[in-house]
RNA sequence: GGGCUCGUGGUGUAGUUUGGCCUAACACGCCUCCCUGUCACGGAGGAGAUCGCCGGUUCAAAUCCGGUCGGGCCCGCCA
């Protein structure tokens, strides 16, 4: 017989049906036994009489929480007492003829049924997988994978083309820590984690597609909060000839698109407001201002474009460094100001760089980019870097665009933090199936864990202790 | 790198301020028995914690002190 999921049940009724799933929860009655069985689709209601099969009840006698059975049986109507309005398939119930036990489960360490159950992080991080059976978890992971499947319908009718970009890359100038990966070929030498894959989308501009887009994962070795993982997915976007003013109406049309379809209960704006990255500041001191009317209210997404970036900021040394990316393409006539040898100049310089804010998260950055080599290398020695390092830091992405480079511009939408917010979530560890804990550690596999000497001796990488 | 904070049966907490009435309480979970309509089933009984670890103070430490380990949050840092 052919399995039948909870979902489908109510349509199998007088059906003799086969379905599978985990014990969610056991109602022992003495002579009569309720199960809750649930699959991946739902929950159903099993029923065993005392008084019927003795095998059979002998059997069911034994069920535990998360047992993992097979039960053959009747779909069956409630009669109208026991009809339970607040569940799924709380109108009928499956009235069971036969039962295989396919898995016993221990206890659990914690409580999966109980939305409620206030139970610690770090057993649920020890045990992702029983967590993760949980219907907020289950439903959080299924929302994202929606969330992506939406925004993947909606690229590939616009006419981006999805290309995969290395994990195994060259250290970049985004200005986090890289993660390093050892090269066993090239004893003392590593390759770099992406912090982003900037530069290879940019370079797929040079190439030609025009349209790209990637579900890209990125890597960045700083301390962690609540918002930040150290590894984490962007929808990483560029286009090519265009301005900022396309690139603001495809992200816009494609939230608002994606948005409506799945979470139909928020509220958005018809328009996405903007303000300037000096206005903002000076209105609420902060370049990703929460602008709900009811800062509780999370039916409501205040997004926010944030426009008009500097070029530079200053360090605590008083060295310029970019402040956003040093990609971003100068404001228009604010070329001189790069070029000023004035300080203050150069810091009142503007990029065609923006932010998209909602509910006071930074959900993306994006620019126009710096398509002129010459232009590029401006901004790298304004930043301090003479001609040699230019040409050792970023000497093939620069020729690159000796050959024809094409102006283009993009953005990089945090997938995770959209997630969070549209789940109503407090971190975003709650929309990655496998989220590392605050020390950057994975508590289920144990996560970094050490190397064995063998190991090391090939990669010629020695210990210092 | 810095600051704050938490650690008590399987889980979540109370007790710590003011040491003794703690022979450590409660809820959930677990086990046994009873129960033919429950769906947070109900009822009766039971098991399970040397209070993270080490040391100190004291007649006496879950409680005070020092150290240490493990969590959590924040600042710095972070396209």
């Amino acid at each position: 017989m052919k399995r039948t999921q909870c979902i489908d049940i109510a349509e199998n009724v007088e059906k003799k049906i086969r379905i599978n799933g985990w014990v969610h929860t056991r109602r022992d009655h003495g002579k009569l036994i309720f199960l809750d069985v649930r699959d991946s689709t739902g929950l159903v209601q099993v029923v065993f009489w005392g008084g019927g099969d003795k095998e059979l009840f002998e059997k069911a006698n034994e069920l535990r929480s998360e047992y993992v059975v097979e039960i053959e049986g009747a779909v069956q109507k409630r009669g109208e007492k026991q009809i339970n309005p607040d569940v799924v398939n709380g109108n009928v119930e499956l009235a069971a003829e036969s039962l295989t036990i396919m898995a016993t489960s221990e206890t659990p360490p914690f409580v999966l049924d109980d939305e409620n159950a206030e139970v610690g992080e770090p057993i649920r991080m020890k045990h992702r997988y029983l967590d993760l059976r949980t219907e907020r978890m289950a439903n959080n992971i299924r929302m994202r994978h929606k969330f992506i499947k939406a925004t993947r319908d909606f690229l590939d009718a616009e006419g981006f083309v999805e290309i995969e970009t290395p994990i195994l890359a060259k250290s970049s100038p985004e200005g986090a820590r890289d993660f390093l990966v050892p090269s066993r070929l090239s004893p003392g030498e590593f390759y770099a984690l992406p912090q982003a894959p900037q530069q290879f989308k940019q370079l797929l501009m040079v190439s030609g597609f025009e349209k790209y887009y990637q579900i890209a994962r990125c890597f960045r070795d700083e301390d962690l909060r609540g918002d930040r993982q150290p590894e984490f997915t962007q929808l990483d976007m560029e286009m090519s000839f265009v301005d900022q003013e396309d690139v603001l109406e495809v992200n816009e049309r494609l939230f608002k698109t994606v948005i409506a379809e799945l979470y139909p209960e928020k509220r958005m704006p018809d328009k996405f407001p903007r303000m300037t990255y000096d206005e903002v500041m000076e209105k609420y001191g902060s370049d990703k201002p929460d602008i709900r009317e009811d800062k509780e209210d999370n039916d409501e997404l205040a997004f926010l474009w944030v426009t008009d970036f500097p070029v530079f900021e200053e360090n605590e040394g008083g060295e310029l460094t970019f402040a956003h990316n040093p990609f971003a393409a100068p404001a228009k006539g604010h070329q001189e100001l790069i070029d000023s040898d004035n300080k203050e100049d150069n810091l009142k310089a503007r990029a065609k760089c923006y932010d998209l804010v909602l509910n006071g998260y930074e959900l993306s950055s994006g620019s126009i980019r710096i398509h002129d080599p010459e232009v590029q290398k401006s901004i790298f020695k304004r930043m301090g870097l003479n001609e040699e390092q230019i040409q050792e830091q970023f000497g093939e992405f620069l020729d690159a665009f000796k050959y024809g480079a094409p102006p283009h511009g993009g953005m990089a939408p945090g997938i995770d933090r959209v997630v969070m917010i549209l789940q109503e979530e407090p971190t975003i560890r709650e929309v990655i199936a496998f989220p590392k804990n605050g020390d950057m550690k994975d508590l289920m596999f144990n996560a970094p864990g050490q190397a064995g000497l063998d190991q090391l001796t090939e990669l010629g990488i020695r210990i210092a202790s």
